[in-house]
This record gives C-alpha cells, structure tokens and sequence, in this order.
DNA sequence: ACCTGAACACCGTTCAAGT
DNA sequence: ACCTGAACACCGTTCAAGT
C-alpha cells in the first residue's frame, strides 16, 4: 500500500467513505493556489486526495479542460462572499470591484483561469447578475442600454485584476534581466515620453513591469480604473432622458 | 521519409534552407487560431513544419510556457499596427481600443492568452505605450497620476475583450443544454430583475451566455464600456488642478 | 455508487549524434 | 549553426474489474 493511500486510509476511519465532488474541487484550487495554472495536472490532484487518476473522472465529467471550468466556477462561487452593502448604486459598485479584486488577490493564481473562462455556475453567479443590475436600474439604466451597461460593468470588474495577475512566463529570472536590459535600451529619441517615465515606471506599469500583480500591485491604478469607470458611468446615467 | 518531410523538402528545394524563428511563432499562431489554445502543443507545430519537436528548441529557448509567451508577444506585435491617427486625445484612444478589438477579434483564440500573459515584446509594445502616455499627458495628467491612469487604460483597452472572447469548455454541446436548464429555473423571487432581464440577455450578456464572443459579439456593452470609461477619463481630467 | 489497476496514445524535454 | 533520431518521464483518458 503506498504512503499516500496509506495516509488517505487513516484520515478516512471514520465514517466517511468516499471522496466527495467538493473536496476534489478544493484539491484542485489548492493545487493551482501551490504550482499555478500552467502546472496544473489532473494527476497531482489525485496524489494529494491519495486516490487514482481514473477516480475523479468519475465525480467531474468531460476532459481537463471541462475540470478547469468547474474549479473557476467553484472558485467565484466560493470568494465572492456575499456584498449585502448598503449606499447609493456607485459606493456599492465601487465595493463590489474591491471585494472582488481582493479575493483574486487572494488566490492569484485563479485569476487568470477565472479571467478568461467563459463558464459560471449557479447561484452566487446570479446573486452578483441581480446586484449589478439593481444597481443599475437605480441609477436609471433600462431596456437593451441595462445590458450593455450590464456588460460593461462585469467586464470592468474583473478586466483590471486579470491583466493585473497576469502569470510570468517562467520562474527561472533569467529572462528578467534580459527584459531590464531591453528597457534600458528604450530609446529617447522616438519614445520620449516613456523614456522619461521610465525610473517610475519600471516594474510597476503595463508592457514595462516584470513581475505579476501578486508581488508588485498596482493599486494606483486599479483606484483610477474604477474611479474613472464610476465617473463616467455616473455621468452618463445623469444624461439619460 | 515521412510525408510531412518530403513536402518540407520540396518546399525549401529553393535557396532558403532551415527554418526561421519567424516561421515557427506564425506556425504557432496558425496552430492556436485553428485549435485553440488549450489544445495547442509543441509537437503540433513541429508537425505542421514538418520538422522534428527537439528543432523548435534551438529557435525558441525556454519550457512550452515560455514559448507561448513569446507567440502571444509576436501576435501582440504583429496584430496592433501603426496607429497613427489624428484628432484629439479622445477620439485617438478610442481608435485604439476599437483596433485593438478587431484585431482580436479575426484571432479570438489568441485573446486569452495575450489577456493573462504578463510578457510584451520589444518596438510596438513601446509605440503603445508611448501614444497612450502622449494622450494622456495631453488630457492633462502627470507624475503619478500619469502612471496610474496609463495602467487603467492599458487595462480598459485589454479587459473587455479577453473577457469576450473567453473560451467555452469544451467542443461537446451537451453541456450548453444542461446550461440553459438551469437559466430557466431562475428564481423569479429571488431574481427578478435577472428573471425578467433573461429572455434578451441570454447568450447576450456575461454569466447567462453558453457561447464566446466570436460567435456572439457583445458590441453593445464594447461601445457602453468604452465610452463610459473615457466619458469618465475626461470629468477627471477637467478636474485636474 | 464509487474506486482500483492497468493500459494506451500522446506530450514536453533532453541529449548525443549527424551535417 | 541547425537538425535528426531516439529516449525518458510524465500526462490525459478509457475501461474492465472490483467492492
């Protein structure tokens, strides 16, 4: 009997058999949460709950690409706690895209997988659809122009924090120092601008940051994103006829 | 000697011989736009250039993570062209944001990527940068505010569209059906505006849609996102001091 | 219903060897 | 400098068989 099982054995005395769909689905966040998306592998879900490969294709259905979209289905539904604020429509926006960004920030490693999958699931997906929409008949949005705002506010909330997590490519540093050497070459002459801003905007903006949002976050400019978006969203609710 | 082979040889019966780091990166990008880029694979390319998998090591250093880091940084570069548009600072940044969807959207499957990957590569990225800090420094910001308002609109011009294009799970349609099953049992007590909303927004708005952005474009929420994003940038910059 | 055990096709990556 | 050919460890997925 290997260890593994061994261990999963003993933790199982009880009267508990079995695995259940949950535990499979918080193996995987874990999983990701430890090596990253890119590492993720159905396999080592398997060794951690100490159980084979074969075994949780019987609790998630399809490939590995329908597993992935359960995990970020689970994982929206299990950070994004409930937002029962109170306020005007723009100070509970405005909460909503915190809260949600600090729960990336959390599990940074989820963002990019929750970024950029289509599928959502269930109930706490719907609760945010009802809110946002609240929100935005209250602020006198209607008819297909709710849609589109509708549209335009999910995206809004979770555009910044998915570049803003964006996975370096590798964790060796050596392409790191290649990258600074390519920005110390930037030249004055045709990109003045950025040349200048350089000192203040190494590592710590868009095209010339090296590291993710995780070690490096950039939270100036989240807080103008969202002020931007809630300014002009305000706006243009006041010209509505 | 392998079909694949003896094309590659009739082909390159020319001059020309070996492969070069452009070819492989296009044939990358032919390979992601035509599986997508979960099902994308280094023996894929090697297949399609009829070449052995150990050959695209010599021309792209690095693990399978690295190099679809320098295909998303290639296409990022290959797709923005020169944008070299006049008009004031608002109507420019949003030719920019308009190009920069169309042009994600003739290549929806390299969108995710180039959304959640943190590598930018050499002159266009820098030509990017540059116009946006030229726009913005013309709507009047500086010093840290320039920064920050760069990153919000680096993300504005990003966020939506990754989110758009995200792909669907799998090929199968059986879960669209199990999908649309549980958008009809949408609580109408709970949900009532999200119940009353559904029949236009379903496959129309994030979270109630089964299917991605290319086959269904939210242009709508693109042009409410947009504008209201520099709607706001332009109260703000009215604001300055 | 839930899991084992083994099998198969495929992939990423390395490396010595060729030209 | 650039590519072959083979090798190895690992992975996704299936399936019959167990309980």
């Amino acid at each position: 009997m290997p260890k593994a099982k061994k261990i999963r054995h003993e933790a199982k005395a009880n009267g508990q058999l079995g695995i259940s769909k949950a535990e499979v689905l918080e193996a995987a966040v874990r999983v990701i949460d430890e090596r990253g998306a890119a590492r993720f592998s159905i396999r080592e879900v398997a060794r951690s709950l100490g159980v084979y490969p074969a075994t949780l294709y019987w609790h998630v259905r399809g490939n590995k690409n329908d597993f992935l979209a359960e995990v970020a289905a689970y994982a929206r539904e299990d950070f994004l706690l409930p937002a029962e604020s109170d306020g005007d429509w723009r100070s509970v926006l405005k909460q909503i895209f915190v809260r949600y960004r600090d729960a990336m920030h959390k599990h940074p490693n989820m963002a990019p997988l929750i970024g950029a999958q289509l599928v959502t699931n269930g109930i706490s997906s719907a609760r945010l659809a009802e809110i946002i929409l609240a929100r935005l008949s209250e602020a006198g949005f209607a008819g297909e122009a709710l849609i589109d705002n509708y549209n335009a506010t999910l995206a809004a909330m979770v555009g910044f924090v998915t570049l803003e997590l964006a996975a370096p490519p590798s964790d060796s540093d050596c392409w790191e120092k290649r990258f600074q050497d390519e920005l110390s070459r930037i030249d004055a002459d045709r990109f003045p601008l950025l040349h200048a801003a350089l000192p203040a905007m190494a590592n710590r903006a868009f095209i010339v940051r090296w590291e993710s949002g995780s070690k490096v976050p950039l939270d100036g400019g989240f807080t103008a994103y969202v002020d931007t978006y809630l300014e002009g969203l305000a706006r243009r609710a006041a010209s509505l006829p």
